[in-house]
DNA sequence: CCAGAAGTTGCTACG
DNA sequence: GCGTAGCAACTTCTG
């Protein structure tokens, strides 16, 4: 059963095409590829069959193909994964086993350090060949150096393909001159001048070829067997894998007029159900393309007239493209210090704080919410997201979005390195926005999705029966009130935490202040006028008004919407 | 080099 | 109910 050979459809352009400059660059041409390869594919993101070039690569060179997981057991011990996302793991990899084995093949789940496990493999296997999709995140970028060594000093070949974003990074670079642009549209319009994205390759149509090894040794573990209580995971909402992202991306597709006419500013935060498609857990694990996505987008488009970005779902897709390539040419992209990107703002050291946020206890219920959804369910609206991390930082809290940063790692079903660091320091003005006046209310913004408060009754149960007029900002319900609905505040739930109308304000004059101080800072640094909003440095000469604590006890009564 | 425009989606008061 | 001005005024990018 010799595999028959695969054509890689639809590169249009191959100047565009998946090769990487630092690889073997030549077009992938089937008729003369000898497939004499034994070869490891490496899975790590690209969760899936469909348009995965790197697996297609090592198709066309391999007669022996060993698909491999690594779950590396220092990860599972400390990284900050929580229980919803390791069941979406864990579902992606059964569900990716279930596509290989319609190919003849099964997924081969090994627990151990990566260095380790390759160093055991190659031997054990006798393999000549590595395969893997490119990575632009600095741990992964280490890991997979030392990977490369210990597979050079074997005289085992590495060869690798983006497949994660759109573009590939390094080629958008090298075309837009090595520049790396912090505003959203003179990306976009760095990428109009480049072209189409690569259009999504179809999944491998041949099947692989035996392997000889014991399947039982390699099984994917269950929750329990990582350490996981599988009681600590919320309802099942998004399932993972690859099955499950192309029915929900065709279910979405099914209503063309929704798509054409999306807009994200107009959708809700607080619908009950989502109102965006929330296939950005897909998208991150890469259970679904985002060519795959962005060309399904294009072919509905070209039919009728349609939204465009930055608000249309191509939009959405361009926005993860341009954090991806900020992100991968970003020293330090996912901290304060040393990031060249982000405002160095000291910001208030208050654990207290963060952990009444992170718990859903910080009064506002309409804060406390969506802490809970996220907690429970691992997603929440983008604008949701907005609200609670305009909250913890410059908006009331005044905490460093690094600490939000670890919050919504732990919890999110789609916790993606660059779209978590840009996004967070989006909200808290330390990089892309500026406008630091510009504050959600913790009160009002939700009213005008939700004016019944419905989804606030949905995640905080003890207000369920409280009257809308109050819902938002409870602790201005007169006391009789309280008592009748068995919601005592301060009792039963939270008084608010600070009192926003005079905080928010505090706060503004905080980060203008902020600003200033930062601007000082790199008119000192002479030429390093490329490192816009300061050094690191700038910690080492904290400003006298640095502790002016400002009033931050909760609001009397007669706070106002 | 400089001026002006624009920037994914704020809030409140007011007509 | 909706559009708009005022709030105080930021940075980046373009021409």
């Amino acid at each position: 059963m010799a595999p028959k050979r695969e054509k890689i459809k639809n590169e249009s352009d191959p100047s565009l095409g998946f090769g990487l400059k630092n690889e073997p660059s030549e077009p992938i041409n089937a008729t003369d590829m000898e497939k004499t390869a034994k070869c490891i594919y490496w899975f790590r993101k690209a969760l899936r069959l469909h348009d995965n070039p790197s697996l297609m690569h090592a198709i066309q060179k391999s007669q022996y193909i060993y698909p491999i997981f690594i779950l590396d057991p220092w990860f599972v011990q400390k990284a900050k994964v929580g229980p919803n996302r390791w069941r979406f793991l864990l579902q992606s990899l059964n569900d990716l086993n279930e596509q290989l084995i319609r190919k003849n093949s099964r997924l081969i789940l090994i627990r151990g350090n990566p260095s380790a496990v390759f160093a055991e493999k190659i031997k054990e296997w006798d393999i000549n060949l590595i395969c893997f999709e490119t990575d632009t995140e600095p741990y992964a970028k280490l890991r997979d150096q030392e990977i490369t060594k210990i597979a050079t000093e074997l005289n085992v070949k590495v060869e690798t393909k983006y497949g994660h974003t759109l573009y590939n990074p390094d080629y958008v670079y090298k075309k837009n001159n090595e520049k790396i642009p912090l505003q959203y549209q003179s990306f976009v319009g760095a990428l109009a001048k480049i072209g189409d994205p690569p259009k999504p390759i179809d999944e491998p149509s041949n099947v692989f070829n035996k392997l000889e090894i014991d399947y039982d040794l390699y099984k994917i573990p269950d929750l329990v067997s990582i350490g996981i209580d599988p009681s600590a995971c919320g309802p099942l909402l998004f399932p993972g894998g690859e099955t499950e992202a192309l029915r929900r991306l065709e279910d979405k597709f099914k209503n063309e007029s929704w798509i054409c006419s999306f807009e994200k500013p107009n959708t809700s935060p607080n619908s009950l159900a989502p109102s965006t498609t929330v296939l950005s857990p897909y998208l991150k694990f890469g259970c679904l393309s985002a060519r795959k996505f962005y060309w399904r987008l294009k072919q509905v488009y070209a039919k009728r007239k349609h939204s465009m970005p930055p608000v249309s779902l191509e939009g959405q897709l361009l926005f993860r493209e341009f954090f991806y390539y900020v992100g991968a040419f970003t020293p330090n992209f996912n901290k304060i210090e040393g990031n060249p990107v982000c405002r160095q703002i000291k910001w208030d050291d208050k654990p207290e704080y963060v952990k009444a946020w992170k718990e859903a206890r910080t009064g506002f219920p309409f804060i406390d919410a969506i802490m809970t959804q996220l907690r429970t369910e691992g997603w929440i609206h983008h604008l949701a997201r907005h609200a609670v991390a305009c909250f913890l930082t410059r908006g009331d809290l005044y905490c460093s979005w690094e600490k939000g940063q670890e919050v919504f790692e732990e919890y999110l079903l789609d916790q993606d390195w660059s779209l978590n660091a840009a996004n967070w320091m989006w909200l808290s003005a330390s990089a892309f926005f500026h406008q630091y006046f510009r504050v959600y209310s913790p009160i009002g913004f939700g009213k005008k999705t939700d004016e019944n408060g419905d989804y606030i009754r949905k995640y905080i149960p003890v207000l369920k029966t409280f009257p809308a007029k109050y819902i938002f900002e409870p602790w201005t319900a007169p006391l009789e009130v309280q008592k009748r609905h068995n919601c005592v505040i301060g009792k039963d739930y939270p008084r608010p935490i600070v009192d926003h109308n005079v905080i928010s304000k505090i706060n503004i004059s905080r980060m203008k202040k902020a600003y200033e101080e930062s601007k000082l800072v790199s008119t000192d640094d002479g030429d390093d006028k490329k490192s816009r909003p300061t050094s690191s440095k700038s910690t080492k000469n904290p400003p006298k008004s640095e502790k002016t604590s400002p009033d931050t006890r909760p609001p009397s009564k007669k706070s106002k919407n």
